[in-house]
RNA sequence: GGAGAGGUGGCUGAGUGGUUGAAAGCGGCUCCCUGCUAAGGAGUUACAGGAGGUAACUUUUGUCGAGGGUUCGAAUCCCUCCCUCUCCGCCA
């Protein structure tokens, strides 16, 4: 959420930095709105105050006489029920505004980052570096064929459980599933993040207070009966642990790590990687998430990128650090650097990690300060897959398909998946 | 799901309509005292927001689980919701 004051104050600055989205942003509604909201609180506290005055002296005249039914009395009263009157009338506009202006400020993005390349979509984004060797060769196999003759997993089956786009993991690739968790949690936690299994269903308020609502209720899957959803990713969970807290700014940074299973509906993607692990409803990740000091965060942003990256080193993955263009970037993030990971069968690089710094913008959506300076100040936060497990596999198989079609499990991971070779039984 | 009991400051806990943001105790902080420690004494100590000031600070509003209501005035009375505990039922 945008700072209320700043649009209040300066609207064309907002409208400005709004704008490097590649959009046209009009704020002079809820500007306007914003005026009159403070008119009202100012003169709501006026009134209140006086109000209060006159209790304390009806209170006082009661003490001091025995009659309690004089004219004196009944005067005071008279005046004091007008200004109660008053008051609930300012009050219930005081109401109405402040709904219309949550309304309209919760549907506005996070503003870009100066630093952020300029652009209108993907196609401006801007590679950073590639690390690894991109394995090129022909006659490669899809993770999907490779999973297939190797049958450790289907979908079939699971569309028939569920629908499209869900997947089942069958013996070793349920094993493998298990390994890669357990080894970036594993790597994570040694590298001084708290480890933290969170539930896998929000409430809209949490999904409020990290972007979500109210601009994208189409993207999750809402439970009927109640005020819950699943969770399309531990970045919300992670970011209402803290909400409506004061953070003793001594534990900054608070570093954690989630493994959560996340859940997305994909609306209007159809059609798309309708194969294999890369696009389900259901799939697993690990995620990084920091709350830190606002004058760090830009070094904490570079940090929690490494330590994404670290995983794809470990396991020998090909990949590349891309610089998320104005134009591409999601809501509630400020700048944003992907890691996109090889899949030598379709030849390119997929992204397979994320890692966003939203600035005070989610902080400010869900109250997440820290006394800073004596002042109590909306932190940052920033968030980071570190990694998306489906996406991990995909590349894992098709990165060590071997030509006998068994697979070379990266060594990193021999220990936690028990054998360095994926093959047929 | 049924029945009952609760939710008050950092903690324990008093407070059923009036100058009460809240007694008392613990804890915290400051100072004093004895060589150090232990013990003791005096004082001080909720939080959040707005406005003003470079700042120390001043001023104002709100807050006793949350949101409404009654009243000139609510921690206190009424309604709704949330949460916790106990018993029963169900259950991994």
């Amino acid at each position: 959420m945008l700072d209320q004051k700043l649009i209040r104050e300066n609207p064309t600055s907002v409208e400005e930095n709004l704008s490097l989205r590649g959009k046209v942003y009009k704020i002079s509604y809820i500007h306007e709105l914003t005026i009159k909201k403070k008119q009202i609180d100012i003169e709501i506290s006026s009134l209140q105050s006086e109000s209060k005055k006159l209790s304390k002296s009806i209170g006082q005249v009661i003490g001091e006489s025995q009659n309690k039914n004089t004219q004196e009395l009944n005067d005071l009263k008279k005046k004091g029920n007008e200004y109660r009157i008053k008051i609930s009338e300012l009050e219930e506009a005081q109401r109405i505004l402040d709904e219309q202006i949550r309304n309209e400020i919760y549907k506005l993005p996070n503003f870009p980052s100066k630093d952020a390349p300029i652009g209108k979509d993907e196609s401006d984004n801007v590679q950073i570096k590639t690390w690894g060797d991109p394995l090129i060769k022909e006659n490669l196999k899809s993770h999907w064929e490779i999973g297939e003759n190797l049958n450790i997993f289907e979908s079939a089956k699971s569309t028939k459980i569920s629908k499209s786009r869900f997947i089942t993991l069958i013996g070793d690739g349920a094993r493998l599933e298990r390994a890669l968790i357990n080894f970036m949690l594993d790597m994570h936690t040694k590298n001084n993040y708290l480890e933290l299994m969170l539930p896998a269903l929000v409430n809209s308020e949490s999904l409020t207070g990290s972007g979500q609502l109210p601009k994208f209720s189409n993207e999750s899957f809402k439970c009927s009966n109640d005020d819950l959803w699943l969770s399309p990713t531990a970045e919300v969970p992670l970011t209402a642990f803290h909400r409506n807290n004061i953070i003793d700014s001594k534990q900054l940074p608070l570093k954690y790590v989630a493994y959560s299973p996340c859940f997305r509906r994909e609306a209007g993607s159809y059609g798309r990687d309708t194969k294999g692990l890369i696009r389900l409803h259901q799939f697993n990740k690990v995620e990084l998430y920091w709350f830190c000091d606002p004058s760090k965060s830009i070094e904490a942003h570079k940090k929690i990128t490494l330590d994404a990256e670290s995983i794809l080193k470990k396991l020998n993955l090909p990949y590349r650090l891309v610089d998320i263009c104005t134009g591409d970037l999601g809501f509630s993030a400020s700048r944003t650097f992907d890691l996109e990971v090889w899949l030598p069968s379709s030849k390119c690089y997929r992204e397979i990690s994320s890692c966003s710094n939203c600035l005070d913008f989610q902080a400010r959506r869900s109250s997440i300060r820290a006394k800073i300076d004596k002042k109590n100040t909306y932190i940052h936060t920033l968030n980071g897959s570190g990694l998306a497990i489906g996406r991990t596999m995909a590349a894992i198989l098709e990165n060590g398909q071997q030509t006998d079609g068994s697979v070379k499990i990266p060594d990193a991971l021999v220990p936690y998946f028990g054998s360095n070779i994926l093959k047929t039984a």
